[in-house]
DNA sequence: GTTCCTGCAAAAGCTTTGCAGAAGA
DNA sequence: TCTTCTGCAAAGCTTTTGCAGGAAC
């Protein structure tokens, strides 16, 4: 977990100003270990720290941390976008049952070797979906 | 290419019926090697073959394709479904600046031993975004 | 003081739903 | 005849846009 000081110059290394709720939002996303949607972000942000927060806010912040490359966009399912911190890649698993996105690991080496000669790759997402091991005990 | 006998002996394997528009609209994604969206299949094939096609229909047919799992549904990017007839497992690269979706091989052994124990995996999908080498050679 | 952001409202996609009429079995 | 599908219109969602007021520098 990087320190307030780290997230801003992380800010400012990327070229983006530090304002209060592009901090907060940035926070958020770190402090969540899921992989929360729009909907997620802006009503604990709201209830948390910004009574008046737009979720036209949320949306431009985003956009914006996607562009510099701050933050990913997960698009596993249609009709949600979901938000992850950029790190090293991983899996998304999404639960058909629940909704909980998990991460795992995937051999970056073997993706990366695949046959798509000519072509300049900016971003590999991969995605299974199935049921998580909770899920399944539940239906026991 | 499967014969119409064939295509329709798969819907009846998979208990739906080969009502005629359904076939069409089976033999547009089988025949036309991209991955079309909703729109694209709409407006071909209302200006091929019926005049009077309503784009329901084409959301219905598609929906329930995928739930009986003929052809299975693309979310690479937000704001546009894409469909795929479901074959092995392959990866999509979508490119960034022409919007093309090409097919690429991937490991599936690999990709099958990843760590998720006591998960059940119903579908996987791999997505790569870039620049494909048709553009960027019209790039230089 | 000037620039850039925020937030409201409205608009723009894409997709789904309800229902009456039509087609298929 | 009876079931199932089709198509229109309207509604539902998420996301984007325009613009005025406000905060940051």
């Amino acid at each position: 977990m990087l320190s307030k000081e780290e997230l801003i110059s992380e800010m400012k290394k990327r070229g983006i100003r530090p304002y209060h709720k592009r901090i907060r939002i940035y926070e958020y996303l770190l402090s969540c270990c899921a992989h929360p949607t729009v909907d997620e972000i802006f009503y604990a942000l709201r209830q948390k720290d910004f009574p008046g927060l737009s979720k036209t806010t949320v949306y431009n912040v985003l956009k914006l941390f996607a562009d510099v490359e701050l933050i990913r966009a997960i698009h596993i399912d249609e009709s949600e976008t979901r938000y992850d911190v950029v790190t090293e890649l991983h899996g998304h698993f999404k639960c058909e049952s629940c909704g909980t996105i998990y991460n795992f690991a995937v051999d970056t080496e073997r993706l990366a070797a695949t046959d798509l000669p000519g072509f300049t790759i900016h971003d590999r997402g991969v995605y299974f979906k199935g049921i998580c091991p909770k899920c399944l005990s539940n239906k026991k």
